[in-house]
RNA sequence: GCUGCUAUAGCUCAGGGGUAGAGCACUCCCUUGGUAAGGGAGAGGCCGAGAGUUCAAAUCUCUCUAGCAGCACCA
């Protein structure tokens, strides 16, 4: 007879069981109630399942209730959902089925691919398994029977997964009643406990492995939660998210739009465009004194793009410029930007330069075009035409430390101006496609993983990471990542070390002893695309901008036309104080004209009718709120030009 | 780029082998109304583009273009 198991529970207590005791007959020793509630168990902080032998260490009994049950309903639910589609269509192979944030998906091999009408059906199908409520059972095969069962059944990608798990490694399936599934596990007690608060989300195309040379499966994306209260308001905050969309907003507020003949390029309307000129102003300020700002040709010869390497590695990805004429002799093969950098070194290259003049830090708002995949372009978020806030510093190997730590510093003061707390940086290192020598990037390498080291030091809420092999082809680079008010993450600045493309530009230097030297180059964006960094910000703030940077600032609206005078003395009164101001002097009602510019997310309404007129007040009313402050217009001027000032320049004023 | 879906008025959408529809927005008229939709009238469309089937196509078929979702990609 082996030693009795011995057993730590999360109050401190310690017993012990019979050698061979499962999870189960460990709640069923606490108490029947416990092992109906039971889905799974935790040992040492590992969820196993109910089945499973205990050994000596903590144990947990995971219930329901439990956090970690979440994964387990998921993934249940996914294996569920398989049963319920080959139920429904046989011969249809299944793949892989994981866990994802918020819900799960399966993956499926069938030449007629599924439709949004299928998904009912399945979700029927679904509950009827889970009412069936057969028990999860596991069993260790050997790899040649699994080979053999899964091709015998005509599951060939189940077949290529068992080859792919490697050697010496158990081979667990696990069943519910008659299907089965190869799996890692582990499965809570029966499909019964998964519940009823799921839902199927949607149908969708992905390559078998991930990979685009793969043939395309048919994957079908579904939500899991413990309660239907937990779906409900995850269904909801999905509805709040679309809301969000700065597509939609785009178009309520009028900032852009685009149309079928440039695909991938903004039109930008007025209310837009000021949006992004304030932006770029803003940015510009924060340059002010410590770079450059040049303006490099779009169109520049092949050659130039040869020598940086992009025509080889991009060119796919590169629009290509040609005179269209017919009857020219001129072949010159130009391109259209897609980068600002061989523009920067140019600039930096013309006329010799000495250390003293180091670090040369360029900047750009650089208008550049990428040919990017049909498939990728959306909104604002990704498009073929956009603006970098791009920079270059030239400098020497010693600085070069100090400039990315000078960059880091900005990044973040920038992002803090826009209410992003929350950021991360992630250090991408050499990638598979590259240029350059492993020295270089020996070198490049591990004076980033210094400063990063460094930031980490400095500042408590910065998280980090590596990102390995994700660097650029000519250095590794920082990525930097903020987390927006709904918890997204989007990633928008970058640092880039760059010893390459000085070389191959032959880039150089006078140092001190009169030597030619090369210096080092570090790429930096902040914001990275101006248009993208706008969609950012309109779905982060929901259209509710700050009034600092909102498209409209203000629409003073009249009651009745006794005041039309009166409010266009306002309006000018607050455009001479620096404000963007509309007047509304319709002849609407005030409910009307209210809601009107609710909706279009207009900041601050001011409505002046009779009375204000009268008593030269004003009575303000602030987007998302139905409360209304009556105040003499000096005063409202005041406030509102304060609140209007750009938060550098309240840093500056002492009026933060 | 791949898979699936979609394309009708400025917007949101209905319709469907034989005069093109609604609501909102727009214009004009009435109304001067105190904080999220007052009333009436009017105007507005090559039904994404091209080809085919048909006596007849916005409607059916094919090709293309663009958009949406996901995948792949993102210097």
């Amino acid at each position: 007879m082996s030693a009795p198991v011995s057993l730590t529970f999360p109050d401190g207590s310690v017993r012990e069981y019979p050698a061979g005791s499962t999870g189960r007959d460990v709640a069923e020793a606490i108490s029947k109630s416990l092992a109906k509630k039971a889905v799974a168990i935790a040992l040492d902080g590992e969820l196993r399942d109910l089945s499973d032998p205990v050994s000596n260490g903590r144990i947990e009994i995971v219930t329901r209730e439990d956090d970690r049950a979440l994964e387990l309903i998921r993934h249940d639910a996914a294996h569920v959902m398989a049963e319920a589609v080959q139920e429904l269509w046989p011969g249809t192979q299944v793949t892989i089925g994981p866990v994802i944030d918020n819900g799960f998906y399966y993956d499926f091999a069938k030449n007629e691919p599924f439709t949004p009408d299928d998904l009912p059906k399945i979700e029927k199908r679904m509950k009827e398994i889970i009412q069936r409520n057969k028990p999860f059972t596991k069993e260790v095969w050997p790899r040649a029977k699994a080979k053999d069962v899964f091709a015998a059944k005509g599951e060939n990608y189940k077949v290529e997964l068992v080859d792919a798990i490697p050697e010496g490694q158990d081979l667990k399936i696990y069943y519910q009643g008659d299907w089965f599934d190869l799996c890692r596990g582990p499965h809570m007690a029966s499909t019964g406990q998964i519940g009823t608060a799921f839902k199927l989300m949607k149908v969708a195309g992905a390559y078998w492995r991930g990979d685009s040379n793969n043939p395309m499966l048919t994957r079908i994306y579904g939500t899991a939660w413990r309660t239907q209260e937990e779906l409900d308001t995850y269904l909801n905050i999905l509805a709040e998210a679309e809301k969000r969309d700065h597509r939609r907003l785009g178009r309520e507020m009028d900032l852009f739009h685009f149309q079928e003949e440039g695909p991938g390029v903004v039109f930008w309307h007025g209310k837009g465009w000021r949006m992004f000129q304030t932006l770029v102003a803003y940015m510009r300020r924060r340059l002010a004194g410590t770079y450059e700002e040049v303006n490099a040709p779009q169109v520049l010869d092949k050659s130039l793009w040869e020598t940086s390497g992009h025509w080889t590695w991009y060119r796919d990805n590169m629009f290509k410029v040609t005179v269209a004429g017919d009857e020219t002799d001129d072949e010159r093969v130009f391109a259209l930007k897609p980068m600002n950098c061989p523009g920067h070194v140019q600039i930096f290259k013309h006329g010799l330069k000495s250390y003293r003049e180091l670090p040369v830090r360029l900047a750009e708002f650089g208008n550049v075009h990428r040919y990017e995949p049909s498939g990728a372009l959306h909104g604002l978020m990704r498009v073929r035409g956009f603006t970098q806030d791009d920079a270059h510093v030239f400098c020497t190997d010693e600085q070069m430390a100090a400039e990315c730590l000078r960059i880091n510093d900005l990044i973040l003061s920038v992002y803090k101006d826009f209410g992003f707390d929350e950021v991360t940086i992630k250090l991408s290192t050499r990638p598979e496609k590259r240029v350059g020598s492993d020295d270089l990037w020996d070198r490049a390498e591990s004076v980033m993983k210094g400063v990063l080291e460094t930031i980490q030091q400095q500042s408590n809420n910065i998280k980090t990471g590596i990102l390995p092999g994700e660097g650029a082809f000519y250095g590794p680079k920082f990525e930097y990542t903020l987390k927006d008010a709904i918890g997204r993450e989007w990633q928008c600045g970058t640092t880039q070390v760059d010893f390459n493309l000085p070389e191959r530009f032959g880039a150089f230097y006078i140092d001190q002893a009169s030597e030619k030297r090369q210096p080092v180059m570090i790429h930096r964006a902040i914001c990275g695309s101006m248009e993208r960094f706008l969609g950012i910000l309109i779905e982060n703030f929901a259209g509710h901008m700050p009034l600092w940077i909102a498209p409209l600032q203000v629409v003073v609206a009249t009651i009745t036309s006794e005041a039309d005078d009166y409010a266009r003395e306002v309006a000018e009164k607050l455009r001479d104080a620096g404000l963007t101001v509309e007047t509304d002097l319709r002849n609407e009602k005030i409910n009307y004209k209210v809601r009107e510019h609710s909706v279009t997310k207009v900041p601050v309404i001011i409505v002046c009718g009779k009375r204000e007129a009268e008593e030269r007040s004003v009575n303000v009313r602030r987007l998302g709120s139905q409360n209304q402050t009556a105040m003499p217009l000096s005063e409202a001027i005041e406030a509102l030009s304060l609140e209007a000032m750009p938060p550098d320049l309240k840093r500056k004023l002492g009026k933060a």
